[in-house]
DNA sequence: TCATACAGACCAACTAGTCGGTCTTATGAT
DNA sequence: ATCATAAGACCGACTAGTTGGTCTGTATGA
């Protein structure tokens, strides 16, 4: 698992990975029917756990502001859960053989549209900037919190829910209108206190 | 070079690369001592040419707000010009041999550190946000633009000049000081009218 | 005539996957 | 309790196919 972190999905044998397993090539394929499948099911472990926080964040929240916040801190913990499955799942997606790339990018599409959607609904309810792009917006925020797995380590100085915290805080800057940024009302809309604030 | 796009490195053989462009075995082989020095080479002809941009764009503005603006616009249009090398840049790096990945390591954290430092001396100088920690607040900005290279395409809706121009905005939204962002300074910080402005 | 650019058959090394066989455990009849 | 039986879990030497890289040879032009 942290091999594929190191040397990547080709750069790891087969036997490299039964032995750092502790089992057989006859084991191993008596469990998967294929190497390929083994990166199928990681790509789905992490995408299908991250689907689901996800939908229930989208689901707890109302106001879109709410929803969005939710959406990421609950995301970005995903980074201490399954740091291993997401450098699998961003570095070595184009491996998948194609049945199995469809099933993920399914998958991947409705967490992109969940994103998307809430910026939608944020812009309809005058919460945020009209004058931003839906799609273009949502990938921008996407793109920030994505990029966390190039760089993250759980011994750097500021936790994921630290972290967490400043996307949340950038985010809403970047994409709130006037109002809710600049008078008091901030402090409001957030779902929780970030720790700088504390 | 699209190979890789589709295919990955691994995916690619020499074969088929010399069949691409038109040339043999002894052909390539006559140019790149091994395969892995072409990978090398695309890495490196990416990262120095957008490293040389950043610096030209880094030493033109005075105001960090202006510096980091033009850091981001520069960047952004390399994605038309090396799209592909940009693609095996972030992807396949992992797949680069040691010496030659401390190379590519060297450089980027150069360009990284170009925007890291305009960031804390846009908080030296009071015109970003104070709270904000520089790296952290550094690396969601270079993750919004990087990620980037996932969904761009040259035939979407948007031009890779449009997308910067979002993406500038997003950004200084995100980090200005409240001031700069409610009054109508804002425009007077611009390096350039958006094109949704004009 | 010599150096450089290129061609392509060939090779050594490596790897995903197989297959005959062994070990473990659950069951059920005695 | 004991043992026969069977099914599933697991083992690892082996194979067929692939791939990066080599090497000998040829063409071109200065």
């Amino acid at each position: 698992m942290y091999l594929f972190e190191e040397y990547g999905f080709h750069g790891v044998t087969v036997n490299q990975i039964v032995e750092k397993v502790g089992t057989s090539k006859g084991g191993f394929y008596h469990h998967f029917t294929s190497k390929d499948e083994l990166l199928y099911v990681i790509h789905d472990t992490f995408i299908t756990y991250a689907l689901k926080k996800a939908r229930i964040a989208n689901e707890t929240y109302q106001s879109p502001t709410k929803k969005l916040q939710a959406i990421i801190k609950s995301f970005v913990k995903v980074f201490d859960l399954y740091k291993p499955h997401i450098f699998v799942f961003y570095q070595e997606h184009i491996y998948l053989k194609d049945n199995y790339k469809q099933l993920i990018k399914d998958k991947r599409d409705q967490f992109k549209q969940i994103i998307i959607q809430a910026v939608r609904e944020g812009k309809e309810a005058g919460e945020f900037r009209k004058e931003l792009p839906t799609e273009i917006t949502g990938m921008a925020i996407l793109g920030m919190v994505n990029w966390t797995y190039k760089w993250y380590k759980q011994s750097g100085n500021y936790t994921i829910d630290e972290i967490g915290d400043i996307y949340v805080d950038l985010i809403l800057h970047a994409i709130l209108v006037k109002d809710a940024c600049t008078e008091s009302t901030y402090e409001q809309l957030l779902i929780e206190k970030p720790f700088f604030m504390r």
